[in-house]
Parts: C-alpha cells; sequence; structure tokens
DNA sequence: AAAATATGCCACC
DNA sequence: TGGTGGCCCTATTT
C-alpha cells in the first residue's frame, strides 16, 4: 500500500481506480546508469575487434606461467552486425547505429542524436519552389475564399493533461477513433482485432465493446450523417459494417470476401472509407486498388468498383472534400494522393496526383474550406499544399517528423484541428523518443502546419508506449489517443484544474488483460470484475519531474 | 530477465 | 509481377 502511496505523491492529480493491485514495486529503478556502454578501451578487447572479436588470448606462456584465457564475445552493432559500435537504448537515450541513414530525416552523414530537425523548434520545414499566382482560379480564390479565413491566428488551446483514460481498454492495439457527431462525451475506437468500443469518457466507467462486427482490424469509422446511432466501419475483413450503437445489432453492407478465404493473394481488405452525404453514397477503398461506392439510402452497392490506385495496391485512405462535395482525396501504397471529381470517377482520370517518395498513410483536405490538403507519409515527412487552386505539383511545405512504419503500428497520421478556422493547427504522435528526465517519452505533437513550427509536444509519464492513433475533438478543447491497446482525453491544463476543484480527479481504470478476458468473452460490455491490473508494466512508477507541454524542451543528453 | 511471438506488409530483387 | 526477406526507437507474454 505504501507504493501506493508513494505513488500519489508523485503524481498528484491521478487517481487510480479499483487498485486491487498492491504489488506495485516502489521505483528505486531509474538512474542507474550502469556505464557497461561497450566501448570499452582495454587492449585485450581493442586487439580482439581487430582480430574479428571471439578470441581466446593466451599470455605470457614464454614467462612459464599459468596462461591467462580470455574469451570475448564479439560485440556487434545489431542493426549492422558491424563491430566498434553498438546501437539501441543507453538509458532512455537511443543510439543510433552511424552505418544507417538518419532515423529521422533519412539524410545519411549523421545519426538522429545530431539531426538538424531533431532540435529546432520548426521540425525542420523543407521550402519548396515559388508558388505559380497566375493561375486564374487562384486569383478567385484569393478573392473570394481567403477573406473568410481570419488572418490572425487564433491562440491555440493544447489539450496536455490526460483527463482520463481506459487502460488496455481493447485487447488489442487501437487503429481508429472517431467521436459522436452529437454526444460530446462518446469515442468510438476500433482495434486490430476487430472489435469496435463506445466509451462514454464523461462518465469514464461507461463503456461497451462489439467484438461481433468484425473479424479483423477496424480500418476506419463514420457516423451516419442521417442517424447518430449508426456506424460504418471498413475492415481489413472486407466488409462494412453498419451498425446500431443503441442496440449492438449489425448489418454488413458489402463483402469482398464472400466466398471466404481463397488465400492471401485474394483476399480483399478495406482501409479508406468518407461519407459523401451530397451524393448520399459511402466510399471505401481495397488493398488492389479499387473504389467502392454504397448507396447511402438504399445500401446497396451502386456500380462497379473503379481503380483508383496502381492495380494491387492498397488505398489507405479516403476524404470527401468539406465544401465542394465533388471532390474526393484519395491516398495509397503506390506512394501517391489523388484528388478526384466525383462525376468523372474512372481510372487515370484524376484531376491531380501528388506525388510522395514512400506509401501515403492519410490524405486530408482542411476542415472548413477544404481548400488546404495536409498529407502523412511514410518518408517521414508532412507535406500541406495551402491552396488546391494554386499549382499542384510541389507540396507548399514539408515537414520532417519521425512516422515511420512499423509493422507493429498502427500507421500515423497527421490530423487537423476542426476548431481550428485558421486551418493551421495539426496533430500527430511521435515514433522517436526523446529523454525526459531519464524516461524515454514517445510524444504527440502538435505543429502548426503554416509554418512548420512544433507548438507543443505532450506526453504523460504513465504513457510510455507510441501513440500513432490522435483525433481532434470536433467542438471542444480535447484530443483522444489511441495507444497500443489504451485509450486516453487529454484536456487544456488550465481546464482541467478547474474541473478538479469541483470534482474530484484525473480517474484512471485498468482493466484485465485480454487472456483474462477470454475466459468470459461471450458477455462482451462489462468486464468490470475482472481483476484491475494498474500500469502493470514499466510507465508505472517512472519517476518524472513537472513537465509543461507548451514549452517543452529536451533534456539533452 | 532474455527470448519468443504475434504478425502485416513494404521494399526490393 | 510475384515471391521473399527484413523487421533500422513494438508490445506483451513466457
Amino acid at each position: 500500500m505504501s507504493s501506493a502511496r508513494s505513488r500519489r505523491k508523485r503524481d498528484p492529480e491521478i487517481v487510480i481506480a479499483r487498485d486491487t493491485d498492491s504489488e506495485l514495486s516502489s521505483s528505486e529503478e531509474e538512474e542507474e546508469e550502469e556505464d557497461n556502454y561497450p566501448f570499452s578501451e582495454s587492449e585485450e578487447e581493442d586487439e580482439a575487434v581487430k582480430n574479428g572479436g571471439k578470441i581466446e588470448l593466451e599470455k605470457n606462456k614464454a614467462k612459464g606461467k599459468a596462461p591467462i584465457t580470455v574469451k570475448l564475445i564479439k560485440k556487434v552493432c545489431k542493426v549492422c552486425k558491424q563491430p566498434g559500435h553498438e546501437a539501441g537504448f543507453k538509458g532512455a537515450t537511443y543510439i543510433d547505429c552511424p552505418m544507417k541513414p538518419c532515423f529521422l530525416c533519412k539524410m545519411p552523414g549523421h545519426t538522429t542524436m545530431s539531426c538538424p530537425h531533431r532540435v529546432v523548434t520548426d521540425h525542420g520545414i523543407l521550402p519548396t519552389s515559388h508558388r505559380n499566382t497566375k493561375n486564374p482560379i487562384d486569383f478567385v480564390f484569393k478573392r473570394q475564399l481567403q477573406p473568410r479565413i481570419p488572418p490572425i491566428k487564433p491562440k491555440y488551446v493544447i489539450p496536455d493533461q490526460v483527463h482520463c483514460a481506459v487502460i488496455r481498454y481493447h485487447s488489442r492495439r487501437v487503429t481508429c477513433l472517431e467521436f459522436h457527431p452529437t454526444k460530446n462525451n462518446i469515442l468510438l475506437s476500433g482495434d486490430k482485432k476487430g472489435q469496435i468500443g463506445v466509451w462514454d469518457f464523461g462518465k469514464v466507467y461507461e463503456k461497451n465493446v462489439y467484438g461481433n462486427i468484425h473479424s479483423v482490424q477496424v480500418n476506419n469509422m463514420r457516423f451516419s450523417p442521417t442517424n447518430d446511432d449508426m456506424v460504418y466501419s471498413a475492415s481489413s475483413d472486407g466488409t462494412i459494417g453498419y451498425t446500431d450503437l443503441e442496440t449492438g445489432t449489425s448489418s454488413t453492407l458489402l463483402n469482398l470476401n464472400p466466398d471466404g478465404w481463397q488465400g492471401a493473394n485474394s483476399w480483399k481488405m478495406l482501409y479508406g472509407m468518407d461519407i459523401n452525404s451530397e451524393k448520399g453514397v459511402v466510399l471505401a477503398a481495397d488493398n488492389f486498388g479499387f473504389l467502392h461506392m454504397i448507396d447511402h439510402r438504399t445500401n446497396n452497392s451502386t456500380g462497379e468498383p473503379i481503380l483508383i490506385h496502381k492495380q494491387g495496391s492498397k488505398v489507405c485512405g479516403l476524404d470527401c472534400n468539406p465544401v465542394q462535395p465533388e471532390l474526393l482525396l484519395s491516398c495509397g501504397n503506390d506512394h501517391f494522393a489523388r484528388i478526384w471529381d466525383m462525376r468523372k470517377l474512372q481510372p487515370k482520370a484524376s484531376l491531380h496526383d501528388l506525388a510522395h517518395k514512400r506509401v501515403v498513410n492519410s490524405a486530408y483536405f482542411s476542415p472548413s474550406s477544404g481548400t488546404k490538403i495536409l498529407t502523412t507519409c511514410q518518408d517521414n515527412r508532412i507535406r500541406i499544399w495551402d491552396s488546391i487552386f494554386g499549382n499542384l505539383d510541389l507540396p507548399s511545405r514539408e515537414i520532417v517528423h519521425s512516422n515511420d512504419f512499423n509493422r507493429h503500428l498502427t500507421p500515423f497520421k497527421a490530423e487537423w484541428d476542426p476548431k481550428d478556422t485558421s486551418e493551421s493547427l495539426i496533430v500527430i504522435g511521435r515514433y522517436i523518443s526523446e529523454n525526459y528526465n531519464g524516461t524515454a517519452l514517445h510524444p504527440i505533437d502538435f505543429i502548426d502546419a503554416s509554418n512548420g513550427q512544433l507548438v507543443a509536444e505532450v506526453m504523460d509519464p504513465n504513457i510510455t508506449t507510441i501513440t500513432p492513433v490522435n483525433k481532434l475533438h470536433p467542438r471542444d478543447d480535447v484530443l483522444a489517443s489511441g495507444s497500443s491497446r489504451s485509450l486516453f482525453i487529454w484536456r487544456p491544463q488550465d481546464k482541467t484544474e478547474m474541473v478538479e476543484e469541483k470534482k474530484d480527479k484525473k480517474i484512471i481504470i485498468c482493466y484485465g488483460d485480454s487472456k483474462k478476458k477470454g475466459k468470459k468473452q461471450k458477455r462482451g460490455s462489462d468486464d468490470e470484475d475482472d481483476e484491475d491490473d494498474i500500469f502493470s508494466s514499466k510507465g508505472k512508477n517512472i519517476k518524472v519531474n513537472k513537465y509543461q507541454a507548451k514549452t517543452t524542451k529536451k533534456t539533452k543528453t
């Protein structure tokens, strides 16, 4: 029990609900800095390395002394297998393999530690050539649309404090999030296993998990524009589900694998999905490059699938323009984001192809005017096109940002703040960690897309996992994050404190792990009788001193 | 506490 | 193009 008390002392704002787990090892850990870092100065070792390691040295034979046998295991870098250096974490700081290009900007000649994009506040914008402003449409845009966009940027409100959380809510990692269109405290979450969670984070304890909708990962969810209770979901099982959140009843609107498993080469998966309410269609795209459409009123598919990306390549995302219903944006594994005219949907008939260097995880029109485009690419760059009416050959800005592909992680996607009328604030999780007072944490970055400035980096010492899934609330100053199997709700610090004065404190609920859940899977919804498991892994007792989201400076080591 | 494993999927040949 | 190998700051379990 003393451990629980001491944790509270360190982190007074967090109340652990249902703390049945009393064996939290009190945290004497960190800062032990066992300096065994394998750059040994010993002659023997140097020689050993020269000789290719793993050797036996026999000394002083001639002098008749007993032979000294020294066995050395060859120390090689786990990344490049070369001796002389080692890559990996040293404490909370990751040492790159010098033989590899920089893990952040991908340029050779330096490592991530010394990458110029790592330490600067503007995250390294790469300016592109000057825009062509002679375009007449651009002129119209500047006269008619631009005045609506306020010239002065609002002061950003950053939700930087964990307000509440459900730990290990899902049994597999979270893949997508969606806020309810009208109920402010309802968050939908999809996971790798195909389950969809409905969480009332206002009441914190109220949650529901639907496990019967999909058999594998949910890639996208959208509420019906005509009925708040109904949700469309696209899954790697090749189906679009249509679920009533009140009753849990679900129907399948589209099934791309009606004949079941015929091998990996033919199994279709659905990724990007969006709804065009003007046209009354649900759009979804598969991993073979095709776009599928479903009539939203009859719930029947309309027409044949259309090839919109390279044949056989995955379409990662779809986005309908919020202002111009004729405009559709897609992105995919063929390294392109494409702008489409809905009236002219046919192969190779896109209005524009936005070239990228790697897979494009996401592409979004800006939320209010629909005139900007934001993409997230696996080449560790966020790209912004400031006007779809201008010259689209090159992005207006490229922002170097750590959001690599990793098979174990849900792909990173930069998301607009839907409340920011200046259409500049974006949020995206960061892959690489920073050393925050001895703890490796992966922050969530708020970036001003208009200039590449890092506005804020938010993190919580209890969240040691990478947080690739983030969504900003459409109306409130709330950030929802999916990190591994857990969900987090962030609110601005000052507001949180106001709430705390009159109400209780932040609550973190913890549920049992997936194994335990297996025994009573049938009940699907409430597993509250499961044993709690409070931050059971490394994060629980980390000592991190006060940090400030807006002005955080990394502790360099 | 090191090692396995779950796994998808992208890059590359 | 299809097959194969990597897997270069994962998370979790054993």
